[in-house]
DNA sequence: ATTATAATGTACCGATTGGTAAAAATATTA
DNA sequence: TAATATTTTTACCAATCGGTACATTATAAT
C-alpha cells in the first residue's frame, strides 16, 4: 500500500561504503552521505537507522564481497605457490596501479572501530578468521596434491599469511617504494617453500 | 622577562600523546585535551599551536622514543633470532597482559591519516623505514656472526619483518584467540631459518 | 614601585555535528 | 474519487566542534 521508496536502497548503501571506506566512520559525515547517496536525512534514517547502523550495514555489505573475492582469487586451478602470488601481487598492483588505492574497509575497521566497540572487534576478527580459513583449505589443497611438503602446518603457515595480508595492506597507505614491498612479498611467500 | 608557563610542556604534550594515540585524531577533542593536560584552550594554542600542530608534535615524540625503544631491544648481547623472538613475543605480550593494550601510534595514524595527509604519510613511512634499518642491522650482525646462513637478503629480511610487525599490531586490535597469533609469529620467524 | 610582557581564566564565536518534527507529496486501497 | 499510509522535502534542533577576544594575573627588568 501507499507511498514507494523512490531510490534504490543497495545502490545508496554502495556509495556510503565508497564514502565510509574512504574516509572512515567519524570523518564521514551526515552531509557527506546524504550527498553522495543522493537522498535526504529523514529518508537515510527511515531506511538504515542512524549512522552507526548504516556503517555497519556497510561494513557487512563490505566483508561479504570481500571475502567472496579473495576466496573466487583462490579457488581456481592454479596451485597453492602460484594463487598466494597472485594473490599478494594483485593486492600490491591495486595500490600502485593508476586507480585510486583505498586499502582494505574492515581493516581500517579494525584501526579506527575495533579497540573502542566490541560489536565491530567481533565483527571485523571474524571476516580475519574467515580468511585465514580460506587461506588454509588452499594450502591443504596444495599438500594433498604433493605441491606442498607435508610437514608444513597448514594452519599456522595461513594464519602467518593472513597477518602478513593484513601487514602490507597497512603499510602500503604510506606509500614506500615500491621495491620494498615486492621484496617483502617475496620473502613472505618464501614460507611456503 | 615577564611571566613564565605554569605547566610542564613536556608533561602536557605526554598527556596529549596518550589521548591521541588511545583516540585517533579526529576522535580526540580539544575539550578532552584540556582536560587531561590540565590547562585551559589559550595556554594549548600558545604552546603548541592548533590541534594538528599537537598532534605532529605528539607522532614525533612517540616515534623518536619508539624507534629507541626498538633499538635498544635489539642492539644487546643475543643472536638475532633470539631477538626477534623476544621482540614479538613482547609484542604479543602487551597485547594480551593484564595492562590496556593500545597498539602502535604510527600505525593508527597510517591508517588515519597518511591516505589524506601527505605530512603524515611521510612521516609515518620514514619512522616504518628507519626500523627496517634497525632490523636490517640486526640480521646483518647474525650474518657476519655466522648465526645465519650468508645467502639470506637482509634487506628483504628485515623489510619482510617490519611487515609482519605491522601485521601483528593491526590483527591483534581485533583481539584474536592468542593460539592464532603464537603460530602466526612462530611461522613468520621461521623466515630467519 | 612601575612598567612591559606574557600566560592565564572566562566567556564567547560561527560552523558543523548527528538527529528530528512537521508539512507536503505520492501512491495504493477501498 | 476519497481515505489511508508512507516517503520526501523543508526547516529546524540542541550539542559540540575547533578556535579566539578580552580582561585578569603574574613575573622580570627597569
Amino acid at each position: 500500500m501507499v507511498r514507494q521508496r523512490e531510490f534504490d536502497e543497495e545502490k545508496a548503501l554502495d556509495e556510503a561504503l565508497l564514502l565510509f571506506w574512504e574516509k572512515g566512520y567519524r570523518a564521514t559525515t551526515l552531509s557527506d552521505l546524504t550527498a553522495k547517496m543522493g537522498i535526504q536525512r529523514p529518508s537515510l534514517y527511515s531506511a538504515f537507522g542512524d549512522k552507526e547502523e548504516l556503517f555497519e550495514a556497510a561494513l557487512r555489505k563490505y566483508t561479504t564481497q570481500h571475502a567472496a573475492h579473495i576466496r573466487s582469487k583462490l579457488q581456481n586451478n592454479l596451485s597453492a605457490k602460484e594463487a598466494f602470488h597472485t594473490l599478494f601481487a594483485e593486492l600490491v598492483e591495486e595500490e600502485y596501479g593508476d586507480g585510486p588505492s583505498k586499502g582494505c574497509f574492515c581493516i581500517n575497521t579494525i584501526v579506527e572501530l575495533a579497540p573502542h566497540e566490541e560489536k565491530f572487534e567481533i565483527l571485523t576478527r571474524e571476516h580475519q578468521m574467515y580468511l585465514s580459513v580460506i587461506f588454509e583449505e588452499k594450502i591443504v589443497q596444495g599438500i594433498r596434491s604433493g605441491e606442498l611438503d607435508s610437514s608444513l602446518n597448514a594452519k599456522a603457515l595461513a594464519q602467518a599469511l593472513v597477518v602478513s595480508f593484513i601487514g602490507l595492506t597497512v603499510f602500503m597507505k604510506s606509500r614506500p617504494e615500491r621495491s620494498f614491498v615486492d621484496h617483502s612479498v617475496a620473502t613472505i611467500l618464501s614460507i611456503l617453500n
